[in-house]
DNA sequence: CGGTATATCCGTATGGATATACCGGTGCGATACT
């Protein structure tokens, strides 16, 4: 039973006064026992959720976290508010781990935040059963519930086995919680999850004070990237896709007089934490990261997000662009890309995942992600339309304030010379192809590789299964150019 | 696919051009070794 109505635990406990949209029907559906999902946006107030159960009922909610980052972070806070909380992690200290076993026997403590990964060792399942059995487990929670879909695959591979929770804590409520999830990412955590009738509280992602903005990304990005970090207001993130472009890229940075940090997994322990630190302390920090960076990283005030390539899924986008703007003012979600990105990344994804189902998905979330780029509509719209939100045109982002006043560009020209060539040679391979171009023909700095591989798309020329990649015309005649090509906007 | 590092060639100086190989993002836990 309740012993004090949710109010009142929450003035007590966290200092609120009132809940936030979305927080009371979880929490009420958890302590009626029903399961539960819930995506809601960025600093909505999510964790709440689960933790508020654990305190009304004084038993013990397990929560599945990430990062061990993450636990630590959210430890540390529930502990300023005098809610007793831990972690579970591989570096704990023997002393510490041994304090937690024994508040959890005792069953004075109200949180436990663990890895998936710990959640599969039969040590710790016989923890779990052991609470259960004692009738302290509230809940079990999933934080960052979008990890199943996005992880799980093949990089987490522990995140798809969650499902098991549902037979270790029969009875229990499970809840799922994510800032961003399209509807297929919802039908797979339910189903991952074995989620029961649950309570589904989707609240909108719309962020109306973020502005996006998509360009071309010019031969040397440098002086636009340096316009947009001068016009951001406080921190500044930075996004590159290799760690490499990452070092580089702060270099750079640094020789042009701003005080850039690089961010990447491959740093030391040490060094990550200090960049870390930097961002979060420092006025106005410029830093360079992978996606390593971000889950978690509480600051408000980042008034700039600017991608380097084009980003993988938008999904992921929404999850990266997110995390400006988060204290309601004005921000900025630059992305710069390049036609080549998704065909590097493209190869990249594939050969990583090798040809599976999983890899086809990559590939057409690329697409979806290389088309809101290219596109002439408004970016919010485009990028929300894919998690499943159907808005209006922003009236902030670059196609909105600019909408039909850019100059399309024509490749018809280019597309033209490659189709010459390709007549004169029937059946060549593209490598060869493209090679022979690139000398002829130096005055274009057109990539040759990406305007066949275009070609090849829109069907114009074909190309033979025998991955030999073979070049032919699909029909003879000279006519495939009679559109002209305007295929993106010129930056 | 694109980029970058390393290998090879040329041919009589000790480097510069060209070919080839390789790599690319996220982190948890456990174990086998210094």
């Amino acid at each position: 039973m309740a012993g004090e109505p949710l109010e009142q635990a929450l003035q007590k406990h966290f200092g609120w006064t009132a809940f936030r949209p979305g927080q009371r029907e979880v929490i009420e559906a958890l302590l009626a026992g029903r399961d539960a999902l819930a995506v809601l946006p960025t600093g909505a107030g999510k964790s709440l959720c689960y933790q508020l159960p654990a305190v009304v009922r004084q038993g013990l909610v397990v929560v599945a976290s990430p990062l061990v980052a993450l636990m630590q972070d959210q430890v540390a806070q529930l502990q300023r508010r005098g809610i007793a909380a831990a972690c579970l992690h591989r570096d704990l200290p023997a002393a510490e781990r041994l304090d937690l076993m024994q508040r959890l026997r005792q069953g004075r403590l109200r949180l436990l935040y663990l890895a998936p990964e710990r959640l599969q060792l039969e040590s710790t399942r016989q923890l779990l059963e052991q609470q259960h059995g004692d009738g302290r487990l509230v809940a079990v929670a999933v934080d960052e519930a979008h990890c199943i879909s996005a992880w799980g695959h093949d990089f987490r591979p522990d995140y798809r086995r969650l499902g098991s929770l549902r037979q270790l804590c029969q009875g229990v409520p499970l809840v799922a919680l994510s800032a961003t999830a399209a509807p297929q990412v919802r039908a797979e955590i339910i189903r991952l999850l074995q989620l029961r009738r649950p309570l589904v509280q989707v609240h909108s992602a719309r962020r109306g004070n973020l502005a996006y903005g998509m360009a071309l990304r010019p031969t040397d990005p440098l002086p636009l990237v340096l316009e947009a970090l001068q016009q951001a207001r406080g921190a500044r993130l930075i996004y590159a896709r290799t760690r490499r472009a990452v070092e580089s890229w702060a270099e750079r940075l640094q020789q042009a007089g701003l005080e850039a940090i690089a961010y990447h997994a491959g740093l030391e322990p040490a060094a990550r934490q200090a960049a870390l630190e930097h961002f979060l302390q420092q006025p106005q920090p410029v830093l360079v990261a992978t996606v390593a960076f971000g889950m978690g990283v509480d600051r408000a005030d980042v008034g700039l997000v600017l991608h380097l390539d084009l980003p993988a899924s938008a999904e992921g986008y929404l999850q990266e662009s997110g995390r400006a703007g988060r204290d309601g003012l004005p921000a900025r979600c630059l992305v710069l890309y390049s036609p080549a990105d998704r065909i590097s990344l493209g190869w990249a994804l594939a050969n990583g995942d090798g040809r599976s189902e999983r890899a086809e998905l990559a590939q057409r979330q690329l697409r979806r992600m290389e088309a809101i780029a290219e596109g002439d509509g408004c970016r919010e719209q485009a990028l929300l339309r894919v998690v499943g939100e159907v808005v209006g045109p922003c009236g902030r982002c670059d196609t909105c304030l600019q909408a039909g006043t850019r100059e399309q560009r024509d490749w018809s020209d280019a597309a033209s010379v490659l189709l010459a060539a390709l007549h004169q040679s029937d059946g060549t391979d593209l490598r060869s192809l493209t090679r022979e171009l690139r000398q002829q023909e130096p005055a274009h700095d057109e990539r040759w590789g990406w305007l066949a591989r275009r070609l090849v798309q829109e069907e114009m020329i074909g190309e033979s299964n025998d991955g030999a990649q073979r070049l032919y015309l699909r029909n003879t005649g000279r006519h495939y150019l009679r559109r002209p090509w305007p295929l993106f906007w010129a930056a």
